[in-house]
DNA sequence: CACATCTTATGATCTGGATCATACGGAATT
DNA sequence: AATTCCGTATGATCCAGATCATAAGATGTG
């Protein structure tokens, strides 16, 4: 992740809102950022650490449903609802922007451009999203990686400048570290990648 | 999917534009809705038949990103991007709505309740993917299923009602339909829920 | 510096889900 | 009524990826 282009949807909000108005808050791991049922006052950004967010099943037991990384927005959602319907939960010690819930709404209601940057904004992280989605259906450790690569890779000859490590890389694609390492080793094997640092292009069969 | 409520993505997106300017669009199997390139002049939705959605990758190769199901839209990006960057190409035979972006645009400037509306849909639909995606997360199948059907519960005891295929929920699921049904006998023959025509309950161990 | 932590990397093993096969009931079509 | 198609369901087999183990280099920190 660590999406801080100004496009980005954490960004965005953050754009949308005064910057006198963002509050930086820090928690400890296990602390808790909301409850279920709180009254829905903000939508959040990660700014460090990572916070998990689960929710009480009707049978009693928590399901953990998104993890929010560095960067990465999380509660959009409340924006349209009284109250939190999840807890969220500080993974590590963490950072974290709160947008107060009505600067948001009234910054969309009352400037249209502000509230079109944010839709083209969610717009986008909905296809980001399916995309990734999309990338789980392929089943092969080697086809995904390499599907990824695909997806990310710019320029010609076609390659991809790594920004970030295999392993998160690895996270994001629902893979093992280890099968993403044994995945790169194998595409490399079968010429149909090359790696050289942080960098990998891609080779035409 | 076949999220027909009024607060779903599709709905409010074809809520957002007069009814007379929606345009219902026939497209046999294989052929192209539209084509990376092409002037991006609408966003979908997939009424009937599925609608797939694919770019052509750095290398030449093409890739897969997205399957469109009847009642989902697609291209929503689309308000924000002059040109297409990706081909859409019915997967089946398929009734697909055509929503002018000119007219979606018109709409959510100058009126800020639709705006706002489709804002929520749109936050609304992420949390939907994430919590899509978390679930992939789950490796076992039973665990992956059995998540599903908590975060799908309601009522005291809870239970889930069935208003679709176990196909397409293993689908949903990242799964095969042989994978959920096994699932499904274990998970009852656990104990761990009960089955009864289209009505699971879960059980508390 | 010593120590801890993280990333990269590869080897060995094992299990769970994909795959293929088969079957049955219901709905739609002929 | 016969046929086709789809959803449901279960059995057998196989392999790919998870898991566990190990190690080297990089980075960071008290």
């Amino acid at each position: 992740m660590q999406d801080t282009s100004p496009e980005s949807l954490s960004s965005r909000l953050i754009a949308a809102v005064p910057p006198s108005r963002v509050m930086r808050l820090r928690f400890g791991s296990g602390a808790a950022v909301f409850r279920q049922g709180d009254a829905a006052s903000a939508v959040f950004v990660t700014e460090a650490g990572r916070v998990r967010l689960c929710r009480m099943s009707a049978d009693g037991t928590p399901l953990a449903f998104h993890m929010a990384n560095a960067g990465e927005s999380f509660a959009e959602a409340s924006l349209s609802a009284a109250h939190y319907h999840c807890d969220a939960i500080a993974e590590t010690d963490a950072t974290v922007l709160a947008l107060p819930k009505s600067d948001l709404l009234a910054s969309l209601t009352s400037d249209p451009l502000q509230g079109l940057a944010l839709t083209f904004a969610l717009a986008s992280q909905v296809r980001d999203l399916r995309t990734r989605l999309e990338l789980r259906n392929i089943r092969s450790a080697a086809e995904r990686v390499l599907a990824w690569l695909r997806l990310h890779a710019t320029g010609d000859p076609a390659q991809v400048m790594l920004r970030r490590s295999w392993t998160s890389v690895a996270e994001e694609l629902g893979l093992t570290r280890e099968a993403v390492y044994r995945a790169l080793a194998a595409l490399e094997r079968q010429g149909r990648i090359a790696r050289g640092g942080d960098c990998v292009r891609l080779l035409k069969l």
